[in-house]
DNA sequence: TTGCAGTTTTAGAATTGTTCTAAACTGCTT
DNA sequence: AAGCAGTTTAGAACAATTCTAAAACTGCAA
């Protein structure tokens, strides 16, 4: 996935987002490249708006809760709800599982290759698996 | 005096709450007999306060809210967190998981005795593990 | 009993996290 | 270059939860 080039635009970033649906403006490469061009993360909308401020590269909070929702819609990411009115983005959309330390609000993945579960009942008729989340709760 | 009021007493509820370091007060015991005597079930702070409005027993919603933290911090409750600003709290404090089902909100036990888990990685070096949360999502 | 100290409840205000609104702006097609 | 749908924005609105400080209770002791 996306290597870093700095001091250049992505092109990449813009067909990534393009092939979602969405239109490559500034607010959203911004907050696309704060997302992707590097190790796999866990934001809030407070932590990314924050970043991206810093980053000289202002976008409105609105924004960043909609772009949020968008690129979780469009599956660039995936929301992982550990507490509540906690709610993280995490930049790592595929398979896997978290802990969640809960005394300081750390979420880190772990990756589900190793992890079986078995014996998970049928879903309720109607109804088709969306995903099974796993969160191993700690505390320090 | 001090004797409760017509119909079914419940000494157990008062000593319950007793042991669990709580006044056995005229609203907490009331919201403790919506709690606890009837089948497992989940309410929310809102489902509680007007389930207790409804049952002739008003308990302000600060109360509820209290109340249903002091029964969570105490063990007699298991709060569980499936959507950003949806929290449930489960009387069922035994081992067993959820299904969730996106769509409409609805939240379903099923039993853990069936489900085994392994491979989990270690918890982070300094943190104990608190407890391992299953949710599996399905949408209608 | 009665009085009292500490606890609990309450209404309403405050806080927090998120979404909505309506006006201004921008990327894209022509 | 021009126009328009899609996007951004500040600020208002909203929802869930917590805080505040005053009034009401509870349990205990005399």
């Amino acid at each position: 996935m996306g290597d870093i080039m700095p001091g250049a635009t992505s092109p990449d970033l813009a067909v990534r987002l393009r092939s979602a649906g969405l239109r490559p403006t500034r607010q959203r490469v911004a907050l696309a490249r704060a997302l992707f061009e590097r190790e796999h993360h866990h934001v809030t909308a407070e932590s990314l708006h924050a970043e991206a401020k810093a980053a000289r590269n202002p976008v409105s909070l609105a924004t960043v809760y909609n772009t949020l929702n968008q690129f979780r819609d469009a599956g660039l990411l995936r929301e992982v709800v550990v507490a509540p009115g906690r709610s993280y983005f995490d930049t790592n959309t595929g398979h896997h599982h978290h802990f969640y330390v809960e005394t300081d609000g750390e979420l880190h993945d772990f990756p589900s290759d190793k992890v079986t579960i078995e014996g998970l009942p049928t879903p309720p008729k109607g109804t088709k698996l969306s995903r099974v989340d796993v969160i191993v709760r700690v505390r320090r």
